[in-house]
RNA sequence: GCCCCCGUAGCUCAGUAGGAUAGAGCGUCGGUUUCCUAAACCGCAGGCCACAGGUUCGAAUCCUGUCGGGGGUACCA
C-alpha cells in the first residue's frame, strides 16, 4: 500500500535472509524526526542470531545500502533506522495525488463484497434521540469509507415500529392525547404522554398489562389499533426525513421491526424442528445455558413476539435477499447480550454464515452524569441541537470579514459539520457526555476547525490563479514541515483502509486534526516573500502550491467521508 | 449474585495484535493581525497511566487480584 515500506521491507527480509517474515507490520516510527522516517526493532532475533539486539541493528544497518529511495541507514541502540530521500517522497506522493485526486486513498481492497450496514433505527412515535443520531451519523460514515474501499454497500435503517411500546403509546394516546397539541407538534405530544404512561405505570401495573393486550391485538391485525400506529408513522416520517435531509443521510432499505411479521413463523418453526426452542415459565424460550447465556426469548407468553424473534427473522431475510458477505449493526453497547444471544441462535440453527455478522457498538451520550432515558424523559432533541449548531455558526459569519452571498448554507454546513465531528472524533466504544458549551464550541479541534482549514486551503489556491499542475520541481521544497506533509498525505490511503478494519472512522477524524494541524503550523510560520506559499520564486511557488493543491485534495476527500461539507469560503 | 465495558494532565479525550523520552484539544497565564482567511498560530505550566502483584529484553498496552464508576442480566428495544 505504501510503497516505500514495502521496499524498507523487502530489503530487511534480504539482509536478514528470512524472505517471509513481516517486516511490514512492525515497523514503528522513531521518536526523533531526525533519526529516520521508519525504524524496525530487532529484539525478536536476539534469540535466533544469538547476539544483541544493538549489536544486530549495527550490522543490519551496513548490509542495507542507500538506493533509490533510502537516504540513510542508521542503528540507535537495538532499532535499525530508515531515512527516506525526501525529494522523492514528495515527488511520488503528489504526484499520485494528482493522478488520482478525489480518488486518493480509495480502492478495490473490498472486490464487489457486498456489506450490510444497519444503523440509526429510531423509534416511531418518539422523538429521535441523541444516541440514534450517533448511530445514524457513525453508521453513514461507515457507508462511505466501506464504498470508497470498493465494497458493494447495502445500509438498512431497521425502524423500530413494532413491539410493546405501540401498546403503551396506543393506550397513553386513547387516555391523554391533546388533539391541539398532537395537531401542533405531534411527536412532542406523543413523548409527553408516553413519559406519563411509565411513570404511572410505577404505580398501577394493570397498565403494563393493558400496553400488552393492545400489542398482541395489533400483532393479530386489528384494524382500529392497526389504524392509529399507521398514523404514527406518518407522523414520525415527517420528523425523520426533515433530519436525514439536513444530515445528508439515505438508506436503500427501510425495512423496519414490522416487516419481518409476516416472516417470523419460518424462524419459530425451524428453531422448533431443531429442538432447540422450548417452553418455560409459559414463554417460548431458547435456552443457552451451555454457552453462560441467559435464554433468548422468542414469545411472551401470550403469544406475541419480541425485538429477538423480529431480529432473527430479519438475519434469515436478508441473507437470502441480499446474500451478504459481511452484515455490521451500528447499535448502542447496551445490546451487546442480545447480539451475542441472538447470534449464537443462529449459529445453533445452523446459519454458519452468523460469523460474518458483527455488532459494531459504541457508547452512551449522557446527559451530564446521567443515562438520557426516552421513558424517564431526560433526553436531548436532534433537532433543537442542530438547529442551535447553526444558529451558533451563523452568528460567528456574521462577525466575519467575509461577506458570502450563501452565508446560511455555509452556517447549516459549518453548524451541522460540528455535530457530525463531536460524533466521530471520539473512540466509537468511548461515552460521551452531552456538553452544549462544548457541542457548540467551534474553537480548537472541532468540526468547524477542520472546515475552516479547507476554506484557507482553497483560499490560498484561489489567490494563486491558475489551475495547478503536476510538473513541478519538488526538489525544491526543502522546509521540514513540507516533508512533513507530504510523509502524512503518504499515510491516508493506509488510514481508510484502518478505519474500515476497525469500524472506526475517528481514524480518518484523526488523521485530519493532525494533517491540518501541521498544515495550520506551516502556514503562518512562514510568511516571507520567498517561504510563503504564493512565493515570488515562480519555480518554488509551483511546488509549494502542488503540495497545498494535494493537501486540500485529502482533507476534502476526509471530510466527505465522514460526512462533512467542506466550504471553499467560510 | 453472574456477565460485559471503563479508570491516562484541572476538564474532554488519543495512545492498547507490547517497542525508543506517554500526546492533543479545552481551561489558566503570556505572546502573534500594516503579512496567502485570527473559527488560526506560538510559548509556559500541568502525569506514581486507579492500586498491588505477575509474564519478558521491554508493559499505559497482556494475565491475576483489589478498589472505584457504568451497563446488561425472561416476557421493553
Amino acid at each position: 500500500m505504501n510503497r516505500f515500506k514495502e521496499h524498507i521491507s523487502r530489503q530487511l527480509a534480504k539482509a536478514t535472509s528470512l524472505p517471509n517474515a513481516d517486516f511490514m507490520n512492525t515497523l514503528v516510527i522513531p521518536p526523533k524526526d531526525d533519526w529516520g522516517d521508519y525504524g524496525w526493532p530487532c529484539f525478536s532475533l536476539a534469540k535466533t542470531m544469538r547476539m544483541a539486539p544493538p549489536k544486530i541493528a549495527s550490522e543490519l544497518s551496513q548490509k542495507i545500502t542507500s538506493d533509490d529511495y533510502i537516504e540513510n541507514v542508521s542503528s540507535e541502540g537495538p532499532y535499525i533506522n530508515f531515512t527516506l530521500r525526501k525529494n522523492v517522497v514528495i515527488d511520488d506522493v503528489c504526484r499520485k495525488i494528482f493522478a488520482e485526486a478525489e480518488n486518493y486513498g480509495s480502492s478495490d481492497l473490498g472486490n464487489g463484497r457486498r456489506v450490510i450496514l444497519e444503523y440509526s433505527s429510531p423509534n416511531i412515535a418518539k422523538p429521535m434521540s441523541i444516541g440514534h443520531l450517533r448511530a445514524t451519523i457513525l453508521g453513514a460514515a461507515l457507508k462511505r469509507i466501506y464504498e470508497y474501499l470498493g465494497y458493494d454497500v447495502v445500509s438498512i435503517n431497521h425502524l423500530g415500529d413494532w413491539g410493546t411500546q405501540f401498546g403503551k403509546l396506543v393506550l397513553a394516546y386513547r387516555k391523554w392525547a391533546d388533539p391541539e397539541a398532537m395537531k401542533i407538534d405531534p411527536i412532542k405530544e406523543l413523548f409527553r404522554i408516553y413519559v406519563q404512561l411509565h411513570e404511572e405505570a410505577e404505580q398501577d401495573k394493570t397498565l403494563e398489562d393493558e400496553a400488552r393486550t393492545i400489542f398482541r391485538k395489533l400483532e393479530q391485525g386489528d384494524p382500529e389499533i392497526k389504524k392509529i400506529w399507521n398514523d404514527f408513522i406518518d407522523l414520525s416520517w415527517k420528523e425523520f426525513d426533515r433530519i436525514y435531509a439536513i444530515l445528508g443521510v439515505k438508506f436503500d432499505s427501510v425495512a423496519g421491526e414490522s416487516f419481518y411479521q409476516d416472516k417470523i413463523d419460518d424462524i419459530v418453526k425451524l428453531l422448533e424442528d431443531k429442538k432447540l426452542s422450548t417452553e418455560s415459565q409459559g414463554a417460548l424460550i431458547v435456552p443457552l445455558d451451555d454457552y453462560k447465556l441467559e435464554p433468548l426469548l422468542l414469545k411472551k407468553k401470550d403469544g406475541s413476539t419480541l425485538y429477538a424473534t423480529r431480529d432473527l427473522a430479519a438475519a434469515v431475510y436478508r441473507h437470502d435477499e441480499y446474500d451478504f458477505d459481511k452484515m455490521i449493526y451500528v447499535v448502542g453497547v447496551a445490546q451487546s447480550l442480545h447480539f451475542k444471544q441472538f447470534f449464537k441462535v443462529l449459529e445453533l440453527a445452523g446459519f454458519d454464515w452468523v460469523k460474518n455478522c458483527q455488532h459494531v457498538d459504541f457508547g452512551w451520550v449522557k446527559l451530564g452524569s446521567e443515562m438520557m432515558s426516552t421513558r424517564k424523559g431526560n433526553i436531548v432533541f436532534v433537532q433543537d441541537v442542530l438547529d442551535s449548531s447553526i444558529d451558533k455558526a451563523s452568528r460567528i459569519m456574521a462577525e466575519s470579514k467575509f461577506e458570502l452571498e450563501n452565508a446560511e448554507e455555509i452556517s447549516s454546513q459549518v453548524g451541522i459539520g460540528a455535530i457530525i465531528f463531536a460524533n466521530l472524533s471520539v473512540k466509537r466504544q468511548t461515552d460521551v457526555s452531552f456538553d452544549w458549551e462544548k457541542i457548540l464550541d467551534f474553537n480548537g479541534y472541532s468540526g468547524p476547525y477542520l472546515q475552516y482549514a479547507h476554506a484557507r486551503l482553497c483560499s490560498v489556491l484561489r489567490k494563486h490563479k491558475g489551475e495547478p499542475h503536476v510538473e513541478a520541481d519538488y526538489g525544491l521544497l526543502d522546509l521540514p514541515e513540507e516533508y512533513k506533509l507530504a510523509r502524512m498525505l503518504l499515510d491516508y490511503p493506509e488510514k481508510v483502509a484502518d478505519a474500515a478494519a476497525h469500524n472506526e472512522p475517528y481514524i480518518i477524524s484523526a488523521y485530519l486534526l493532525e494533517l491540518v494541524g501541521l498544515f495550520s503550523t506551516y502556514y503562518q510560520k512562514y510568511k516571507s516573500a520567498r517561504d510563503k506559499i504564493l512565493s515570488d520564486d515562480d519555480k518554488l511557488r509551483a511546488a509549494k502550491v502542488n503540495l497545498t493543491y494535494c493537501i486540500k485534495t485529502v482533507v476534502g476527500s476526509g471530510l466527505s467521508l465522514l460526512g462533512l461539507k467542506a466550504p471553499e469560503k467560510m
